[in-house]
DNA sequence: TAAATAAGTTCTTAGTAAAAACATATTGGA
DNA sequence: TCCAATATGTTTTTACTAAGAACTTATTTA
């Protein structure tokens, strides 16, 4: 109400230092690691400040200063600066049949992952106690060798973004559960949840292929259909309630079936994953073989089998018609395709591309490049860490320098 | 989630000053007048921070402090910050058949408007010649009541961002125009050139139905075709090469036909203007009266011709299809309808909404509403003033005092 | 070996917002 | 009518910021 639009907070010398902290954190975190003269000529500040913002994240535990690299130019030698690699964070992901959870380094590093196979679909009290179990097992070398910063989680389900609430994760059959607060009390660590889709593409759009690219749009087809997301200035964007990115829910032909949003013809039910595993007799369960077994088939030197080809050459049909929309509307720099959606542009690329191209307006068709995704399994180890790295590379001052590690 | 990507620029004590001086102006530029305290609240700065902002801008010449509005409540009442009235920018709109050029005041206020008829399309040339004309016509007065910001011009076609060059624009026949550099040095007043799309909808996003909205999403329809725009934290989203927005070219009917963009059952082709004028015989040329010929065919207790509702009921439908794909991938909060798109919503609010609401996903539809645009005639002119403010509101120490109006 | 180049270091400075203390203007109750 | 409570404006002081100047250090190049 009295939101009326220039609702942006004024400045002070506070927000100054710790933007500036975070850019330089950012940069090691992002690049893994980077010179004091790249950080300078990046972010436009004095030598003299970039070397006090250096020095306080050295104090502050969080960086290491290196010897530089061999010299290429006249001039002292930049030195080199990175993360330190005993910054660790917890990063877990609760699914139907397993608990993963991993420990994952500043800069996007998967040190250790382990999968707790589960006999039935878990519920958050024994997901608490199986992260809990786990976690007791690796404290020794936690507490010897790294400091935790705390724990992310990357649920399969709607989940609040102040508090972490799980609002409802339909496959684990989770409601209305508190599930940071819950695995906050057991460990004793800062926890931060949220959905697995958006903590995988924030990995993507970091680490992945999306780290080139400030904008891009991501789209992910999986066993239960397609998702996505819009990454705007480097950050997901939320839309009003943090739904944006349903991409799969826009028209590819008028003629479709029913699509079970109640809707006809959307793009998640033309173009499914289980209909080309069906194609290639594979079991549901298979599903990570649906690329080898393709890609195989088109390398044939007679060709895939032509009901194969058939709906290849439909699926990828219907997603260059819904992707040339996209485009059209969003202009975007990058497309990144993941899951089954990437084994398609894999497969046919050509395809894909002229499809979009052949159909889109003339300006954004011009810009608009395509990737796969690339984090692979270290996808939603990365993007749940990175939920727990966020506050502090946001406010790299906030960090406790007692945390864990003996001094 | 927001952390610092790898080209952000460092924040210095300019950047703090700047930035708080920009929020202040642009409060009072928004909302019309504004007290302190709400200042204070809304930025979070300290009383006394404030006082100095204000200070400053009241010094520059850029606001004015007026006596408190009768107090509500106990305590001190808080002075009143309103734009100075005599803070001008010249808004310019070339068309085929006509320059409108217009004086526009901070807060969005049109003083005047003056349209001059050409009897063919102006070139760039003859639409210096009569800027300069009336404005020399204006210039006593400007010089006496006023401070002139610059000048703004929107036009109907592709400019680029930097020097406001005309890449194209089609209708006018313009082609590789710096016209912005023309219009400077024929005036002695900065120009910034934009294209009248894009400036429609900062000032619908600041002025009109957007202004509660930080995010929404803008369509269109006009004689030529659908567009749109995408307003994201209260700034039109421009794509990688400012193509962003085409909302127009999207599938709605696979079985349609085919678009002037080269694919088939565009939204462009589905849902025209032309097609409405000639169901209820109307000249293109008469297209302002669309609107209340509709309204009064609906309003009869017969209701509508059979023709005209089918053809409205079926452009809805079209409409509605569009707009579920786009609220599904955006959840945005608002939806802004204009041209002759505002007016098919506003003959058959509930059909369109439903027609949305029904085969959209139940998170995005929840969140919805959908708004006609308000700003109807002045538009283009408060939109191309904005582009004349918009280096002022950045920065507002940047004016110069010494402007217009001896002091 | 010297010059050119580029970056790190130290110290000083201008400028910022905040905070504290005080002044002012209103409401509401006794 | 007066006084307490409240909210805001004003003045002065303070802590802290990044920039800049001057100097030092480490490399390439002629």
């Amino acid at each position: 109400m009295d939101q009326a639009r220039p609702a942006q907070r004024g400045n002070n010398l506070d927000d100054v230092r710790r933007n500036n902290l975070a850019i330089v954190l950012g940069l090691a975190h992002v690049r893994g690691r980077v010179s004091r003269a790249e950080v300078t000529k990046v972010t436009g500040l004095n030598r003299s400040t970039v070397g006090g913002l250096v020095a306080e994240l050295v104090d502050l535990g969080l960086v290491v200063e290196q010897e530089p690299d061999a010299a290429s130019h006249a001039g002292r030698p930049s030195a080199i600066i990175a993360p330190r690699p005993d910054i660790v964070a917890i990063a877990v992901n609760p699914e139907v049949d397993a608990v993963t959870i991993g420990l994952v380094s500043l800069s996007g590093k998967v040190l250790k992952r382990i999968r707790y196979d589960t006999a039935r679909v878990p519920t958050p009290e024994e997901v608490v106690n199986i992260v809990t179990a786990v976690v007791a097992g690796m404290r020794g070398e936690l507490e010897r060798s790294f400091r935790t910063v705390g724990v992310g989680v990357a649920v399969p389900g709607l989940v609040t973004a102040e508090d972490g609430e799980v609002v409802v994760a339909p496959h684990l059959d989770w409601h209305n559960v508190p599930f940071s607060a819950m695995l906050s009390d057991a460990l004793g660590l800062p926890v931060v949840s949220a959905n697995d889709a958006s903590a995988g593409i924030t990995a993507e759009s970091t680490f992945g292929s999306g780290r080139e690219a400030n904008d891009h749009i991501y789209l992910n087809g999986g066993a239960s259909g397609i998702g996505g997301g819009i990454v705007i200035n480097g950050a997901l964007y939320p839309g009003v309630s943090g739904f944006a990115g349903e991409f799969g829910h826009s028209l590819v032909n008028s003629g479709g079936v029913l699509c079970h949003c109640g809707a006809y013809g959307c793009l998640d039910t033309e173009v499914r994953q289980s209909a080309l595993l069906a194609a290639v007799s594979l079991d549901a369960a298979d599903s990570e073989q649906l690329e080898s077994v393709l890609v195989a088939q088109f390398a044939r030197s007679e060709g895939p089998d032509a009901a194969v080809l058939e709906l290849v050459n439909r699926q990828i049909g219907f997603l260059a018609e819904s992707l040339r929309g996209t485009v059209n509307i969003f202009n975007p720099e990058l497309v990144i395709l993941g899951g089954f959606l990437g084994t398609l542009y894999a497969v046919a690329p050509e395809l894909l591309e002229s499809g979009v191209r052949d159909r889109a307006l003339k300006g954004p068709r011009e810009d608009v490049r395509f990737a796969r995704s690339e984090l692979g399994l270290d996808l939603l180890m990365i993007g749940a860490a990175q939920l727990a790295f966020a506050p502090m590379l946001a406010n790299p001052a906030s960090i406790d320098k007692a945390l864990g590690k003996a001094s």
